[in-house]
DNA sequence: GTCTATATGCGGATAGAC
DNA sequence: GTCTATCCGCATATAGAC
């Protein structure tokens, strides 16, 4: 009946870290959350901070692995110049903004967890959460360096960096103001930041120091 | 000779601070690094938080105040219509620019705090910050409302969101990859962002809702 | 695998002498 | 204003019985 002990500290451990964040929530915390005993979480998981990285782990996985499905079905229905840069960063962009919008509280523990890492995660747990994102990051930089050829990858990666943090500060800052705010309009937020950054990244670069045509 | 204590005190917090982090670095630590007494930082500052927020607000308020008195002279300078879009995000994106190339290690230093600040800080420290960002993007967003009378001004508040959040990424990027990479060209990296952005403020907004003209 | 009890350490803050 | 000594709370982690 009871979900399996390991199951439970997950859960309570989600929960509370996305709550209350990641420092603030103590060990005891978690464990009486779960209705498990204290020393659990050292026998299954071995520290608070492997615990963490399991949380991570577990709730950041099925993002990623979405835009790497969709960037895998976009590629192989496009022809031999593949997918245009607005379907490619609408693939980058829309798993998070579906987490976001999912059902019951998960949406909204997704950002709050996301928004904590953010803002109290300790050097070695945002590693972890670049290795995990470090693929997906490489795998868009290539597709968007094949759909623009006429910026240099080293353009590209700069402003993979950019549409990176517009889209980080626009969860962050859903997670920050609860409602009644601009960024409440999912959809239409959505589609202004897809908008946005396909325009930006299919901007001129600033200086024509590359191949072919005419200089200044 | 020596400086004041309290002076000592703060620069040695700003150096800790932006190392080791926020959570790690103990008074210990820093009355240790100032050779102050450990009762110091409570006389001087109450607590390690209100040392804390000294620190930041010292740190930040040259740039946001370059930003506010740039833009003050741009649009002194422009006539009746406000200055343009480009010169604008120029005005916002220069100072933090200009603090990360500064001489010695103050540049690195404010980059550093930065990123400990988003990473580490808790919810009252990052109100002390925001209260001293607000006015600005306030500003800001107002001046580009009037450049761009095209937008409706909830689209521009959602891409002035996205602009902050490019910039943060560009400045953190810069702190974890101290060397050899893209980033590091600051000029460059600079005229990438603003055109960016420049081009992304100036897109079409992604469905006509708004006043006057034609259908799609 | 689960529990109780406890070791161990750190860090912020303060009392009170000088 | 500066110092020493100390209080106090809390958190992680583990030892060892069951």
């Amino acid at each position: 009946m009871t979900p399996e002990t390991k199951e439970r500290i997950l859960d309570a451990a989600e929960r509370l870290f996305s709550e209350a964040g990641l420092r603030t929530t103590s060990l005891r915390d978690i464990t009486s959350e779960a209705r498990v005993n204290l020393a659990a979480v050292n026998y299954h998981f071995g520290s608070k901070e492997a615990l963490l990285t399991a949380v991570l782990e577990r709730a950041f996985n099925p993002v990623n692995k979405k835009r790497i499905t969709g960037l895998d079905e976009l590629e192989s229905q496009a022809g031999e110049s593949g997918p245009p840069v607005e379907d490619i960063l609408l693939a980058f962009v829309g798993p998070p903004f579906d987490a976001w919008g999912e059902s019951g509280d998960r949406g909204l523990r997704f950002l709050k967890l996301l928004g904590q890492i953010h803002t109290e995660a300790n050097e070695d747990v945002q590693a972890v959460l670049l290795g995990q994102f470090k693929p997906v990051l490489e795998r868009y930089t290539k597709a968007l360096v094949r759909a623009l050829p006429a910026l240099e990858p080293l353009e590209v990666s700069r402003r993979m960096l950019f549409a990176v943090g517009a889209l980080a500060q626009t969860m962050l800052s859903a997670n920050r103001f609860p409602q009644g705010l601009a960024i409440n309009d999912l959809d239409q937020t959505r589609e202004s930041l897809v908008r946005f950054l396909a325009v930006g990244f299919s901007a001129e670069p600033p200086n024509v120091r590359a191949a072919g045509g005419g200089g200044s």
